[in-house]
DNA sequence: CTCATCCATTAAAACGTGTTAGCAAATATT
DNA sequence: AATATTTGCTAACACGTTTTAATGGATGAG
């Protein structure tokens, strides 16, 4: 049959199964004689070793779970591409859950994590309550926070300042003479929300200004782009435009950017357009988007070598919550140019 | 200890392991009365399966593999969602791999999985070569090749007719009165970009015209928009350039377009541009781009319930190789609208 | 009404495969 | 020669699954 196991390498080598063992898993303690000849034996006869014995055996596993809340995002497809990148160095491998932004699936994901027995979660979650996630750190399996601020202080979590990036963004804004400002953002009850309306409203009063008359709040159920043009669409038909539009992150942008464009409405011209995330096709958009950047793929980097430190060295390991600052990138939708070498005039829209 | 085994259950449900077990995986073979009980008792417990224990013992796990060429692009994140969505509907897991292109990524991609004993693996693989595929079935891990034709007729594979995508593509070109077209492409060793290739030189044959003289290759390493941009620069040194450009993918054509647009060529009026895959962005791009869609997410999908139904059915399942059709859409870059509403005339560029 | 038979349930025990603690044997050190 | 060190073996073990067997009550024949 296919199947080798271990036993088998042990007799073709002449040793015993303990020994195969240790030279899969502490090389060091095996004479290195006898260690060239388990390793030729077990390429001859192709032996892999099964992960799932190793895992109940040893209690743990070489897995960690990743549940993110859009795979459809470049913010966290650049994340997970972060991730797996720093998983696979170490040997690990990652078992991805969508959540799509619903509690229940990612309640669903986390059981199926639970059940492969992850060494560790990395996880966006879709709301704060830290229950969930508590419990599975009573199982034993770790987690850190991804994009979302540690509960606890015996936690890791990866963070970029949200408040700064609202802040950045809507000052800016306000540089360019807004004084009606639309903030287009997913449910309230996500923290990134939140945080970055909080920013925002800080800008408009260290700008002296009352964040109540300026800002104009819009919350749609999901931030794809679709629903961003829905918003266009919707903000179109009231009639009522205002000045500058801050959204909530990039795939709203360009889904508000190309309902506004469809209706003739010029951007920078008429509306001012900043995103969030600064994903790659930011730059490239029909009108090329001003965006607050996050580092993504270190995000998610960071986060991979904080779990895998925590599991792999356990008593050794500091917590950290490691807060990135953002970034603010302007381009032609707020009236910066295209791109330096960009041959359309400014004023372009 | 957080660790509650079936015996745990079992001794407070007042039954023995064996019918813990019944419960879990062959719920009518025990008396409603206990069912409901175990099942009580479970929740009580909060008790989690040990999917390794489990996967020791069954022989099999609720887990598969997917490796994707490059997680960077939305074309395969769309079909990784597919992939995600219906392996989550069935209970299965995903494990992710992102080769990134290279073939010895990809083989240590395929050992962890084999390692992790998945239960089939779904694969756009780097290359044509059959070997390590034919390992992993020997090992009985079952294989769906994804994007890429079945080398054996008892294999599935879920492809979309690359020939056809690169005829219709180049048909266009030609139709728009192109006769020098440049087709941009990756490795050659890729079968997608041969493929588009030859589809390309067949859409020239039939035009009554000569491939060797109209067709232009411009080969680069990866399909990236890095390496879009960057052909366009050397393109742009090299003084000569095409009527049009076909790109291999939307990746390269973003990429390209933006070379052309910062050195001030205009596109369409001076180049024509199509790429392929259609992903989101390709509508909302600088100047709309033009390409060849691909239904990515029910390739994902189907992939997945093929791969599931030969796991879960093997004496029933019917080896399938589906082959998709791809669909032409117009736009702005080959001279279409940019968008129904659109209020830009179509001279744009 | 009694006893044999059968079906539905549940119990008992063996199993799959790699890991690890404890120990024995072999070799090196003083 | 005695002790320390290295090396490798033995055996117990992790935990859910599965096969086989047992139990008990129901059915039916006599």
């Amino acid at each position: 049959m296919g199947t080798v196991s271990i036993r088998d390498v042990a007799t073709r080598a002449g040793v015993s199964p303990g020994t195969i063992s240790n030279v899969l898993n502490r090389p060091e303690r095996v004479a290195p004689a006898t260690r060239e000849r388990v390793l030729r034996v077990i390429s001859e006869l192709g032996f892999v070793r099964h992960g799932s014995a190793s895992t109940l055996r040893a209690g743990h596993s070489r897995t960690v779970g990743l549940s993110v809340m859009d795979i459809g995002n470049p913010f966290f497809t650049d994340i997970a591409a972060g991730v797996e990148e720093a998983a696979s160095e170490r040997g690990y491998a990652v078992i991805l859950g969508n959540s799509a932004g619903s509690r229940a699936k990612e309640e669903r994901n986390l059981l199926v994590l639970a059940e492969q027995r992850v060494r560790g979660v990395l996880i966006t979650p879709t709301d704060d309550d830290p229950a969930r996630l508590d419990a599975l750190r009573d199982r034993g399996i770790r987690v850190v926070l991804l994009d979302h601020p540690a509960h606890r202080p015996d936690q890791c979590s990866v963070t970029v300042n949200d408040i700064t990036g609202g802040r950045l963004a809507v000052s800016h804004l306000l540089e360019r003479g807004a004084r009606r400002i639309g903030y287009l953002t997913g449910p309230g009850t996500l923290r990134q929300c939140a945080d970055r309306g909080e920013g925002a409203a800080r800008a408009v009063t260290a700008a002296g200004l009352d964040p109540e008359t300026v800002l104009e709040p819009i919350e749609i159920p999901a931030m794809t782009a679709k629903y961003g043009q829905q918003a266009a669409e919707r903000l179109l038909a009231s009639g009522s435009l205002p000045e500058a539009i801050f959204c909530a992150n990039d795939l709203l942008a360009v889904g508000m950017l190309r309902g506004l464009l469809q209706a003739g409405v010029r951007v920078p011209g008429d509306i001012s357009l900043i995103g969030y995330d600064d994903i790659d096709f930011a730059a490239a958009s029909a009108v090329s988007l001003s965006s607050v950047r996050q580092p993504t793929h270190q995000l998610g980097r960071i986060a991979t070598e904080l779990l895998l430190d925590e599991c792999d060295n356990p008593d050794t390991h500091a917590h950290q919550q490691v807060v990135f600052q953002p970034e603010l990138v302007v381009r032609e939708s707020t009236g910066g140019r295209r791109d330096p070498a960009d041959p359309r005039p400014e004023e372009t829209g």
